[in-house]
DNA sequence: TTTCTTTTTTGATCAAAATCAAAAGCTTCG
DNA sequence: CGAAGCTTTTGATTTTGATCAAAAAAGAAA
């Protein structure tokens, strides 16, 4: 017998959003015959998008074409947005907020990765016109751009520079997965912890308290663990200066938490 | 005290190659000014190579310009093509044999995937024009194709069917990264096990005896465990209708085996 | 063939991390 | 406020899987 628990580490039990989005993807399908050229925003939220990197290269009337039959809506927190397995209908993009991506198996679920503002997520599956192969909830109150994949497709036959925005976003995207899982490989969990504590001071001074930008439940599944094992590493770096007041942190020993914890550039390194 | 050993699982020690690279690099840079616009290659390999579903729609001439400053090498087994932190210089495309991609940290290895004939690996970086991520080596005698970076960057500018190739492969690299990656979030070692027998298996008839492609040292580390964990892996299998025998395997129980695995499209599936 | 080296297996032990259980903190909401 | 429902923490226990050691098996080289 292999195993007599079914469960392993950094797993979450699943469970369903309240919000129906059914609604909305259907609208959209009607909608999109009828006034095919018109997109369903406010004049203030597309002169925003306008600004993205992903558009900002192209001519003015391209992105008045990708944006017809868009949305751009504000959800609830812990509103599922997509299911894995489901066609990739639309390619989404947070504006405002936070959005989880995570993937289930049997009784388990882990966190994959989180997209915050601005980005854009599931745009490999959007390309390949392929099942999506995360699910996504908001984890607060979110803005939501949707574009229809179709719209997505056709701009990328037609435009070039559009193309290009796209490769690099796909380059950036896998080279993100890369990294998370050369550090799931690689590290422990004390290590990625570490790890992830000293990426997040970076933005703020060392040493300066900084905020978890989201719960502790589900750092421990993005960094690939259990929350009590979580609550464990956070004990261990205790030693190394780390010390938590709830959902802040303050890393009163930064060098000692580096020696820990030896980022490298190829794994910590966003921009690399 | 964190750690006491220094080492964790599915990791391997590192161990240099005896083979030099740098000379064929620096070939490649002289030469490549002298000759701009002739291939370094036999003809009967350029006909293979514009065969390649990356090139097969493009236009001779673009194939050519592209083709321009290439290398087809053949390696010896074990031999390290890149490694990683190194600045992409070429785009490298297995054309024969296999090449494992592996990342290092401290004084750890894992595995992150195997390169097969035809795929090119590492693309993304060599778009960004950032460093590797991951480092490559020949697993057994292969030839490779290494086309210059600066060629795919330019052809990229230039050619748009060019670009919807370089789309489609990016989105199909990072579709398969983030299967992987839930592969070993969500699975234990035997469960991973399990699933990869399965689907060697798939290509041939169930049941039939299957040769692993690979090591089992490095399908250990491919998996993400250790070598010892991998061999009462597969002695814990043995329950479930798994015979081996040195590198040959036969399922003669596959319902059995597919019941603990639990395969699912969206993680075991390379096509969705 | 014999020798040397590397891979694989097996056994024993240890550490990391999951699970189970329960208490302690927080939020939310009537 | 107080009850209900979370999340987080802490403790005890178990499991998975790594490590160490050594034997067996398989390749490679002399």
């Amino acid at each position: 017998m292999v195993f007599s628990t079914g469960s392993i580490l950094h797993t979450r039990t699943c469970h369903d959003a309240d919000f129906d989005l059914t609604l909305i993807k259907r609208k959209a399908n009607c909608d999109k015959a009828a006034r095919e050229h018109e997109s369903l925003m406010r004049h203030e939220d597309r002169d925003q998008i306008k600004k993205l990197s992903l558009f900002r290269d192209m001519p003015e009337a391209a992105i008045d074409r990708l944006l017809a039959g868009c949305y751009l809506q504000r959800f609830p927190a812990h509103v599922v947005l997509i299911s894995e397995g489901e066609p990739a209908d639309f390619l989404h993009i947070v504006i405002e907020g936070g959005v989880e991506l995570f993937s289930t198996w049997r009784d388990r679920e882990t966190t994959m990765s989180i997209a915050r503002p601005v980005s854009t997520f599931i745009l490999a599956a959007v390309i390949k016109d392929a099942p999506y192969l995360m699910s996504a909830r908001t984890l607060q109150p979110s803005s939501i751009l949707m574009i229809p994949s179709g719209n997505i497709r056709a701009m990328m036959a037609e435009d070039r520079v559009f193309g290009a925005a796209m490769v690099n976003e796909l380059s950036a995207s896998f080279r993100e997965v890369v990294k998370s899982q050369k550090n799931v490989k690689l590290r422990s969990g004390v290590e990625r912890l570490a790890n992830y504590l000293l990426q997040l001071s970076e933005t703020h001074d060392r040493c300066a308290e900084i905020e978890l930008p989201i719960e502790k439940k589900t750092l421990a599944s993005l960094l690939g663990m259990s929350p009590e094992n979580l609550s464990r590493a956070f004990a261990s770096l205790k030693a190394y200066g780390v010390v938590v007041n709830g959902g802040s942190v303050t890393l009163t020993q930064p060098g000692d938490l580096e020696r820990l914890a030896k980022p490298n550039n190829l794994i910590d390194d966003p921009q690399s």
